[in-house]
DNA sequence: TCTTAACCGAGACGGTACGTCGCGTCTTTTG
DNA sequence: CAAAAGACGCGACGTACCGTCTCGGTTAAGA
């Protein structure tokens, strides 16, 4: 079990970490150390609260005090088990570049924590009622950020920039591209349960630039 | 309410419904209408043993002859509540047949017993352990491969026909189509929770036809 | 430990007991045997729904088919432990049968579990809410009554009997009677701390005689 | 809610209250005061550790300071709401001044604190433990002994007066007055709810009189 | 007057017990 | 003899208090 988020005092609230007790960060990685071992080890069916406390010796009350139900900590062992977004593809021809952001991104399709961690995201949401008021940040929340910021982010940096030419790339134009390259490789993924290989990523990557790339590029 | 499909003797096994025990479907018609109304009403949570079980006063013994637990149970309440496949648009121009198909795809993802499904049959392959053998046709395997025809179906009959001139339309064909027309309607749903407008809809059938167009079509 | 009052399947609802599940009565038992062991070897805190459970084998969700609550479990514990009524002294002179119908009372007195019954029925009508349906005979109430009837019963006998000659004994000098000749009693034990002796009791009786004695008696 | 004994430096320990910090004192009458109010409110279950402390605004930690549990806080409780013991009845014939000193005992059990204090601590005695070291004089000793009081006191004065004219008036002699004539309310009230009313209560006290009334009284 | 030690509020923590819900197995009784 | 009725063991949930503890901040008392 790997966890790719280092501990930290933020707890993903944006909150400036000023002076706190520090037994909350104590109690709190605890946890967080315990869910995501489970997690990684035994799938979303381990994360109960009785193995989560018995394996950290955390107290339930304190688990409690750290997040309102099973789900929000379930929320947050995912977070802690998300791999880093990775940087950018940065060198080689824009065509070049895109195929590494898919590739990248197929590869973290594979990866069992990021799916996972998104299609439960999207089973909470139909299943179980979601916490109504945006303006409290659960980890649900944050969840469902950074596993679009997973998505988003890599596109931002480098169709920003293979259409610098061009001068306005729109936010509308980044969504329609992420839905084209990814959307594909998480039909195959969760639908028909096909692997994404590279024959077919470089496919998608072809197309796009048939339809979308402009002279330049 | 409104249940989809009718109440048949059929089961999903593909047994031959030869000679059998009427009270056998009595029971399991009661229960799957039961358990239908529950999914439809109060969502997955609410398809609960004791719930089907005392709305449809079929006793808990008999539940467990017909569904070995609760989560076939569940996946053939499924079955129970999706629309038939609609039948692939006919007339028209290739473009016009397309957007038809993707644009009844975009309603159906629209609709949530259907989404709702595929999603869980997703999330259940995370969570909890699938039954190994595949030979034993489960409700579960009959309910994810009601799903996949769901997306594929219309588009065997659609490109089938559309490049109904060129020699050869492979099964890797109509995969990689359904991959880039669905694929984008679920990545907005799932992932970013946008909504698939007519607009987006359309644009994606255009690039699939600047790229994949033959001249003919 | 020992258990005074004999397996039954009466419930203490007085309901008949025509024909039942004899699962019921196994593990009501169970639970009784536990909660009444448990209750003489570690007093009333001693009487959890977890300790029950464990020591009787029966599960928590059992129990609470028996019980509604812990209190009504330690209820039916107390009468367990109740001994039976002891049989009214018969023979000799009516000082001689009064005074050892004190004797009697002041030793039952002596005995914990009585008085712990007593006295916790006394506190739970402070602290706690009673049902407050008088038709549902709950095993609170059943204890209450049968409390009362271990001081009322042997008054009853003794008092009618000795005061046959006279027209008639109404209910109401009966309840003074054992208001007078018990409460005492009750005095010293709960308030002063101080032991019933025999000297005590004989001048409980003497001073009644006293006053009520009829020169027939 | 009405607080019958004032605020007072006296902690009930006996110790001289020369110099004290007197926060101390503040914060030990917040939360006498507030856990008395609760007390009368919600009864026993009401005076928790929680409810005290955060209507008194006292933390814990102060809290477990002035009281070693939750047990001597409510014995504390129970003595903030107990009623001054009444000043024995005066004028009269010996027998009005023992009747005013059984209805106003009478009274007295139909004051809710009162009774409940008293049988709060002859449950204590039953289900807890209780604290051996008669040495540290606990609130618990302390209510303990008030309540006596409050039933011996006043037949000290009035037997004492009443039989002033016999040589020896005896510890016992009041001891066994007390029982007899409190320990049938006592009885009424605990064991079989009835109340007591003038004439039982007059009852008590003539027959009470006809076995120890001197001629002269 | 200025320290400094006691006292304080706030509340995190490990525990224990509660009462509830749902599961899948099983027995008993009935139509 | 199969279906209903439902008891049963199990395991997880979220809640309520308890008594201990660690924090800094205030405040009264002695230097």
């Amino acid at each position: 079990m790997t966890t790719h988020t280092r501990p930290s005092r933020d707890d993903g609230t944006g909150a400036p970490a000023e002076r706190r007790d520090p037994r909350l960060d104590r109690s709190r990685t605890a946890l967080l150390d315990a869910a995501a071992a489970l997690l990684s080890e035994s799938g979303i069916r381990g994360v109960t609260i009785e193995a989560v406390t018995s394996r950290s010796g955390v107290a339930r009350s304190t688990l409690y005090r750290h997040f309102p139900n099973s789900g929000e900590l379930l929320a947050a062992a995912f977070q802690q088990l998300l791999p880093p977004i990775p940087a950018p593809p940065e060198g080689g021809t824009p065509r070049d570049r895109l195929l590494g952001l898919v590739l990248d991104q197929a590869q973290q399709i594979e990866h069992a924590p990021t799916t996972a961690a998104a299609i439960w995201l999207a089973t909470s949401g139909l299943s179980a009622e979601l916490p109504a008021d945006p303006v409290e940040r659960t980890q649900f929340a944050v969840l469902r950020q950074r596993i679009i910021d997973r998505y988003r982010k890599p596109f931002d940096a480098v169709l920003r920039d293979c259409l610098g030419g061009v001068p306005r790339v729109t936010a509308g134009d980044i969504d329609l591209a992420a839905a084209q390259l990814i959307g594909p490789l998480l039909f195959n993924t969760m639908i028909v349960k096909r692997p994404n290989d590279r024959e077919f990523c470089t496919r998608l990557v072809d197309d796009f630039l048939t339809v979308h790339g402009s002279p330049t590029i």
